[in-house]
DNA sequence: ATCAACAATTAGACACTGTTCAATAAAATA
DNA sequence: TATTTTATTGAACAGTGTCTAATTGTTGAT
């Protein structure tokens, strides 16, 4: 044993989270095993704990990747420069969800121990899709309701999330609900107009 | 060994889900252990096996069961006669989950394999929560509106579930938002109001 | 060139998890 | 009383993440 220096520490870093990913992606957090990561990279079991720190920083640092390519999704949808943006957002927000079920509910299905905290590297990394969302409300209000575009767009994602939980947990097709996108959609537009005057 | 009798079949699934639920109240769902349940209770590891089916049928009859208790505060917080019953409700459903922590977010944590169901006595009695939101919506809606009532409750339901999720995972409190229940109320309420004319 | 210090990696032990199943003992039935 | 049923056990099994002593390659100083 001892240095084998084909990688870098940070190299090595890269090679776990995004193999994590990959294993995240195919079999999701209940089934998640960094046992199983540490076989497919040829790694031994405790270089995993060693290089990340425990296991809830490995699934920390997966699901921030994953926030990354979420926001990606959302800014690549915009870019298409859509008739009504806000409609796109939504859009966007439900169909990475659906297209990547396991790795957007790992996202939720992790929780740190409440006396752990988050790196502030992994915070400021996820807080870049509320930070679209807020832009994006603020463009649709008028000029003096700008200032109450934060406090909002925060609200509004909640209402997003909610709905998107239910479609993907089966909680609306249980209830006959076969639109679930379209009800986010239009909760949203509904504060929307009642915020503007 | 063997018949030991001072439980029938019915009963000692009755001991084993309410210890469980102690359990899960005391140490979330992901430190929950079926064999720590069994050591509380005096029973042996496979006894749990045996009468639950599974470790994720036992999961399931433990959240059915605060879904009946979550059912039971709402409708007395409802019974107290508010001024405002739809409030009344957003308060009943955040106030639940804030003193119930554990419990509820382990209703949003377990997820059954796809290839299992629900049993039909599961979904009965969780579906009852639903039928609360409707009928009180129903209530507030103009008499022309009122086949839109289950629809329209459902996607509150969401709504609030959005927001509460939030609030209690943290995600509000950093992006500096301190009433998310407020926030939630008034997002109900914009979209009632949009609901009657 | 030698040697010590350092850093990277490992294997195995540890304390857990839920599930399975042959053995067993007590109650119910004949 | 003898036989069948039923309830319960507990050891074995295949997993999990974490910890630690041992080991080895690399680096820097002498």
């Amino acid at each position: 044993m001892g240095r084998r220096s084909d990688h870098s520490r940070a190299e090595l870093e890269e090679l776990i989270v995004s193999e994590g990913h990959r294993h995240m992606a195919e079999v999701g957090f209940a089934r998640f095993s960094s046992r199983e990561v540490a076989k497919r990279i040829g790694y031994a079991v405790g270089t995993l704990t060693n290089v990340l720190g425990s296991y809830d920083r490995l699934i920390a640092a997966i699901n921030t990747r994953t926030f990354e390519l979420w926001t990606a999704h959302l800014e690549a949808t915009l870019a298409r420069e859509p008739a009504d943006r806000i409609e796109a957002l939504v859009e966007g927000y439900f169909s990475f969800a659906r297209d990547n079920r396991s790795l957007w509910m790992a996202i939720y299905d992790h929780r740190l121990a409440p006396d752990e905290i988050m790196p502030d590297d992994f915070m400021t990394r996820r807080a870049a899709l509320t930070e679209i969302v807020v832009r994006e409300v603020a463009a649709v209000l008028p000029p003096d309701a700008k200032d109450k575009a934060p406090r909002l767009a925060r609200s509004l994602v909640a209402t997003v999330h909610g709905h998107c939980t239910f479609a993907l947990n089966g909680s609306f097709a249980l209830l006959g609900e076969t639109d679930p996108q379209g009800m986010a959609v239009a909760r949203v537009k509904e504060s929307l107009t009642a915020a503007e005057a």
